[in-house]
DNA sequence: CATGAAAAGAACGCAAC
DNA sequence: GTTGCGTTCTTTTCATG
């Protein structure tokens, strides 16, 4: 874990909010030179602080779609059962995210599909069809509330 | 909703993986010269397709965290309440993810915390004082097994 | 759509303080 | 850390086919 300073902080928030910007801005922002702020941004693009950079879609403009959350509990724990399970989902394009939670060792699971009938498709085809699953639980997300992809570096 | 052609979807594609790679670069792999690819990438943005270009960090390496999912249930569901429970929690930084589900109206709250000890003073102080919430249960991500912030543009 | 030219701006590297 | 300069690369615009 690497320890990070106050400016650290703040030019990763501005860059988690918007990697565009250019070096002359942020530093004009941090009341700094651009040379400071440049090199810190390559040390975290080699550090791997920084692991990559994106374009955000907007979902809505680009495709009728829904989102849905699957509980999914598997029939082994074993650890090669969940290894396989593990490399199988990640292959998945429609689960965007995959966490194996605490308590009840179950999957929580974050689904893009078309419709109802495409999520027909893909629980009883794609996700059933996966090795060691016992039980699929299915919730549809209604509103999107907040979906930021900002890690907050404030809660230290 | 905007209608995509091939060339859209796997430009599109590029640019969900990799915000940084150029237009010669991308022009290239599609084969295609650097004008059409450089207008249809402006287009995108124009139109807000494109929603904005965002750095992606490996949350490991800045800090000890762990995330939980929340789930939030309300003791009314009238539109007035719904909509100040959303704003309020939209200003909560750990809440990094916020849906509004189907089936029994509850939330699921995506939340990045530093300890168990910080999830317990933002469960029962932040979360628990906000207006109208009737019940939080917590479930912790144990592994991250897949979490990606590309848009399936396949499954149409 | 392709091609190429040209100007503006950003990144990048280097030197001196 | 700052300031400044120069080179290279990208972006952006534009004209032509």
């Amino acid at each position: 874990m690497t320890k990070l300073d106050n400016i650290d902080r703040q030019l990763l928030e501005f860059l988690q909010a918007d990697s565009k910007l250019n070096v002359k801005e942020i530093a004009s922002q941090l009341k700094m030179t651009k040379t400071p702020i440049y090199e810190r941004i390559k040390r975290y693009e080699r550090e791997e602080i920084i692991e990559k950079y994106v374009a955000v879609l907007n979902r809505k403009k680009v495709s009728n779609s829904m989102v849905v959350f699957c509980s999914v509990s598997l029939e082994s724990q074993k650890l090669e059962k969940i290894d396989e399970f593990n490399m199988a989902v990640t292959n998945i394009p429609e689960v965007i995210e995959c966490y194996l939670m605490g308590g009840s060792n179950d999957y929580l699971l974050k689904v893009v599909v078309k419709d109802l009938n495409a999520y027909h498709q893909f629980s009883s085809g794609k996700l059933a069809a996966l090795p060691n699953v016992a039980q699929i639980k299915s919730t549809f997300v209604l509103n999107e509330v907040k979906r930021s992809t900002v890690f907050p570096l404030k809660i230290e």
